[in-house]
RNA sequence: GCCCCCGUAGCUCAACGGAUAGAGUACGAGCUUGCGGAGCUUGGAAUGUCAGUUCAAUUCUGACCGGGGGCACCA
């Protein structure tokens, strides 16, 4: 069954005798089955000259004011000499399950109320991702350092578009790339074998980062020796080997802890270090090596000049080590040969947008891939320090996410009467909600007050109106929806309405969503719809109330679409709070 | 110096080139025993500057101002 949208385009383009082929935007096109007739839009036509000619464009979109309907088009504005009322009296003489009206020069379509009320019982979500494949790259914090506050982002982010991707029909894959390899651990290395550190934990690994960074300032060979380290951990060295083990051994187990908390599970997480023979192969290849020349201090480096990219990509280091872009290529080619997805998205931060801007021209120029796979890079905005500035290891000021995640938890707590489990799903809920609800790519000043805001919008205040749902319809379980759809049309009154048309657009936003790589749509939407249960629940009684029935049907969907789409942005909801 | 992102109400943020720029917070005024007040109703308050494209610009283009990030041996 083709969705509302396509029926009216459909219906519209029929009536103009619309020749060209419509530009679709990807979801349009997935979802879209162009090949039937415009169903059962054409039956009210009956003969040519019922058609108006002469139009060229036609779109459809979700009027921001919801006076003006559901769905409305600017078609007449994109067409001049268009009679708009013939237009709207020949679209009205269509069995559809809107109506259309013309206001100004634009067409505002209102869906029947039949139509709206059954999307309370079929409301079902296209499956515009079906056969395609998308592998999504985020979270990775780096082996060796605190889990901070500046992986938070790209985890929850990155979590609910693979469950927005996921819940659209695409294979998913998500991959945990964590930064277990580089130069860092040379720094380690060197610290650590110079010192005789023979015991550390996480703290200390970060004392001493930090500490090699203050003695580099003074004694800039160090970087050299650092390098070296890398070097010889590269080519296996045993003692270098086994200290880097222990890290990684205690940076997973510290992260273990936060991905528990913030109730995150990663598909994969192989890992930079994983690619050693992927990357090997990509260095002896000679259809790679022919892009492959030489830069300053014998590094080896790719030319990108010709993509209009002034800075070259750097490939091996002048001592042969390799570097992030080595293995971000050998990686590429990884999952391209394991999963040949049709999409691979990094959800990392803005800072290295040039970075992947190189990274992806590499690609494509090596032939790494092939032209039908699409990169995303999210480059999503930084957690700010509260003065502005950047957050920095180095100089010691990550915020550890740890620490956050337990305040918030235990603000949920001092709320009250809740339980253990709840005060978790409260806290945590908060802070997820408040990153997703900032659109991606601006950056997020930190906070305490405002990110563990309990009131207004915020995740609590979204899992408060799922409690009361849950609430309301737990004391009417005894009650059998026994009328038809259709039988509801009649009583129903305004704040019912706003909630019903509401309702009905969740399946394009979680395609929006998803789409523009935007969770905060889906989180403006959510909000939106529970304030307007909010409204509808202090003004109407429910149980007991006129129209009982329906009521009741109307608080089980917005229960329902609240819970899935909290669920989607990796929100728990508590039955009660 | 060059490149990218951002600039909207006191503060924090929304808005696929569309119609009356939408919320939260803060501040002001309200919500009689109610199915949960973490709620609801209501008031004031905003597109950095200057041009341009367009029937239509917060949105696109150019310049400028302000903030952030980046520009090969870090990741």
């Amino acid at each position: 069954m083709s969705s509302t949208k396509e029926q009216i385009i459909k219906a519209l383009q029929a009536i103009t005798a619309f020749k060209n082929t419509p530009r679709f935007d990807r979801g349009d096109e997935l979802n879209a089955d162009m090949s039937s007739s415009f169903g059962r839009g054409n039956r009210g036509l009956k003969s040519a000259e019922d058609v108006i000619t002469g139009v060229k464009e036609i779109n459809l979109e979700f009027p921001e004011n919801e006076a003006f309907g559901d769905y409305s088009t600017n078609i007449a504005l994109l067409n001049k000499n268009l009679n708009i009322d013939e237009l709207v009296e020949k679209f009205n003489r269509l069995d559809l399950p809107v109506k259309a009206e013309a206001r100004g020069r634009f067409i505002n379509f209102w869906l029947k109320k039949e139509v709206l009320v059954d999307s309370l019982i079929h409301n079902d979500i296209p499956a515009i991702g079906k056969g395609k494949t998308v592998i999504i790259d985020y979270s990775s914090p780096n082996i060796a350092k605190p889990f901070g506050i500046g992986h938070l982002r790209s985890t929850i982010i990155g979590q609910a578009l693979y469950n927005l991707y996921k819940f659209l029909g695409y294979e998913v894959i998500g991959d945990n790339h964590l930064g277990d390899w580089g130069t860092q651990f040379g720094k380690l290395l060197y610290m650590i074998t110079a010192g005789n550190v023979s015991d550390f934990d996480i703290s200390k690994l970060e004392e001493i980062y930090v500490e090699f960074h203050r003695l580099a300032e003074k004694d800039p060979t160090l970087e050299e020796k650092a390098r070296e380290w890398f070097k010889k951990l590269e080519e296996g060295d045993s003692q270098a080997r086994e200290i880097w083990q222990k890290c990684v051994d205690i940076s997973l187990e510290e992260f273990e802890r936060v991905y528990e908390l913030l109730g995150v599970k990663i598909d994969f997480a192989f890992g930079e270090s994983y690619y050693g023979s992927e990357m090997k192969e990509l260095l002896g290849n000679p259809s790679i090596l022919k892009h492959v020349s030489e830069g300053e201090d014998g590094a080896k480096i790719i030319d990108l000049s010709g993509k209009s990219i002034n800075t070259p990509l750097m490939l091996l280091k002048g001592d042969g080590g390799t570097t992030y872009a080595t293995r971000d290529l050998a990686t590429i080619a990884f999952r391209v040969r394991k999963w040949n997805p049709d999409i691979i998205i990094y959800e990392v931060g803005a800072e290295q947008s040039f970075y992947f801007k190189q990274l992806f021209a590499a690609a494509r120029l090596l032939g790494l891939v092939d032209k039908k796979i699409e990169f995303v890079h999210t480059a999503h905005g930084l957690y700010l320090a509260e003065d502005g500035k950047k957050f920095a290891t180095r100089e010691g000021k990550t915020i550890r996410l740890d620490e956050v995640l337990n305040e918030a938890i235990s603000r949920a707590e001092k709320l009250g009467n809740s339980d253990e489990k709840t005060a978790q799903q409260v806290g945590i809920g908060a802070i997820k909600y408040f990153d997703l609800m900032h659109s991606v790519q601006s950056n997020v000043v930190f906070d305490w007050e405002k990110m563990m805001n309990l009131e207004g919008n915020s995740g609590p205040y979204l899992q408060y109106t799922v409690a009361r749902t849950n609430s309301v319809l737990a004391k009417s379980t005894n009650l059998q929806i026994s009328k038809s759809a259709n039988s509801f049309g009649k009583e129903i009154n305004e704040e019912e309405m706003r909630i019903l048309r509401t309702l009905v657009r969740f399946p394009e936003i979680i395609a929006t969503a998803a789409i523009n790589y935007s969770p905060n749509t889906l989180c403006s939407y959510l909000y939106d719809l529970a304030q307007k249960f909010n409204s509808f629940y202090n003004k109407h009684k429910i149980i007991g109330g006129e129209n009982e029935e329906f009521k009741i049907l109307l608080a089980k969907g917005t229960s329902q679409v609240l819970k899935t789409g909290l669920k989607l942005l990796g929100i728990e909801t508590p039955e009660r709070m």
